[in-house]
DNA sequence: GATGAATGAGTCTTCATTCAT
DNA sequence: AATGAATGAAGACTCATTCAT
């Protein structure tokens, strides 16, 4: 088998079962069993149990953080929300696609690896303040109302990954996705009372 | 020492190893190096390392269990809204004062054991359908607008875990706590737009 | 079983099996096997298999560091070539006493820890110099013909080195070991030619 | 490539890693590595780890063998003790040549194989009965004083030993080696003592 | 002849749990 | 009740060797 195929064999393959065991319940075993190769075959490809699980990991931050475009103000650029809306959707249906390395992203808790903690962190604290950027240029630009935007971003996070949560561990089909983004924008934007 | 004191110091100690370190990098030894105690004295109060967990993490459900009151829409109660605040912050109360047991709830992985991640996720969706419930009443009342509940229970959650997960490793002071349950409702009420 | 007491136990399994297999193709297994011990209380005792070799050889090592004292050139003490004899005869008894840990040291090879392996050759080093110094006084004091004194260090130390492995492999009697120093100290002060 | 030439050009990595890694922690891929060719490439060549050694160090025991001549006591013949020197010279002059071997046979150590560690030992018995019986014959010619001839012989290898590890360790340049031949030859003869 | 992907036996090490004192 | 020495199952990882291409 060529080493690439290879390699994203056992990707996959662990992909899964961290995403249904957690890590730690994980064993080098469960991998190479489902991969269906030998013990050292497994340590050709990867240098260690974390090292397989932080390319995973890598995978899905790069993918997200790729599918989020940072939002265009200037007048020739289409509407704001409609960017937003598109941001939305490019992540969601990264999440949908990945779904497994999603699971294994909203599981994770710390424990593994403090350098690895740090990585996930990190993550979380950039997109949160992507989130608020946003929201402080919507308030400059009079579009949002006077808010907290470290606290209103960090529901929209919370709204995001919870949501996400509750759609994964219950298989949705793709084809809703588009109403649950709206229904999430809406939310955000109007709150729940009647006008 | 009498029994109940003994239990309680062991659990404190590893309320807070577990809060910092995780369930798995949480060695026996870690916990009973804290509280003083011989390696055999554990296992007289604790039946296995699940165990003392499954207390803590007990302990916690049950205390924001507790502080979540059924909203009464009786014409002799208070206003619906003035009651959903008070629950927020009776269960922010407890957030933060149980703030070791929060970090633990919030930073939970699947893997332990599966009848404990069942626990969990039971938990979640038994503050969800709450969440939910109060949803479809405020809808059949007229206060909210028709939106879908599963959706938006999930928005809520997630809302409150991130905010909490922000202020608890942050360590936010007690006296925001009332601002921020405001802005919390604001947002979910009336959300970001201005009108 | 007192930790001292096995701990020793430990050690004097572990002596046997390095002096007899060498360090590579002793096993934790090899060592657990004959102190019938449990794996795990092996690593109560010590970190790991370096562990137990260090403290090996640290043993052996030291003693026979205490048993060479410094040539007294005063007036008052004994003829200095007496205080050689014995720290030679010293020498001698620990390492018939410790035969198993002499194998060791004679035997041993680098390429076990980088840090190990400087150890030894420190060592070497330092007794190499306490020679060397012994003869430069010599030769100050017109007791010794002009030589290079480095180079005759090394035939002293190869000398003590080699003969100690000829009787410990071939499991010399201690009554011997007398004769043997006298002929050593006697071939390296006047040679072999008749005169 | 040729495949002398190949082979020759695997030894000689190999040499020079041994040399300086130790059996143990010289790994096949470090080999392969140095001499550029691929993992079954090496096993053409030779059968396994243990074998590529044995090539190697069976090549300095049959150097030093041949350095060795037989001292001739035929009145015809050179002075013995000419002949003694000379035989040292080309000794030395093949230790010095093939140092990287030198370094693998002075740091030799058990646990390789039996059958290694027996060749090894026989090697250096056969040594040291060359030895023995040079001084026995010498003690016969009354050339030398009456002395335990395999203690004496233990002294003169160990010497060697030594003095080589010493050099070589240290990368002395060759000019050197006829002093120190000398020195070790004087030392054996005549001792340290002033007459 | 050459390649290098694959193998799997063998090692070290960890740690929750037990039990005699 | 308390102790802590002992246990051993289980896990991660290494590396000499093989073999299909």
């Amino acid at each position: 088998m060529i080493k690439t195929d290879r390699r994203n064999s056992i990707l996959s393959c662990a992909e899964e079962i961290f995403a249904n065991k957690g890590y730690f319940a994980t064993s080098i075993s469960d991998i190479i069993q489902s991969a269906s190769i030998a013990r050292g075959t497994f340590y050709i490809y990867f240098d260690s149990k974390k090292a397989i699980f932080d390319a995973l990991v890598d995978d899905l931050l790069y993918l997200i953080d790729n599918a989020i475009k940072r939002i265009d103000i200037s007048n020739s650029a289409t509407e704001p929300l409609e960017q937003l809306k598109d941001n939305m959707l490019r992540v969601a249906s990264v999440l949908y696609d990945k779904s497994n390395l999603t699971k294994i992203l909203l599981t994770y808790a710390k424990g593994i690896d403090s350098d690895f903690d740090q990585k996930i962190d990190s993550f979380y604290k950039m997109i949160l303040h992507q989130i608020e950027s946003a929201i402080s240029l919507g308030m400059e630009m009079e579009l949002i109302r006077i808010c907290n935007p470290k606290i209103i971003a960090s529901c929209i996070l919370g709204s995001i990954k919870e949501v996400s949560h509750s759609l994964i561990f219950n298989s949705y089909s793709i084809e809703h996705i588009e109403e649950v983004v709206d229904e999430i924008i809406q939310f955000a934007l109007t709150g729940l009372l009647i006008k």
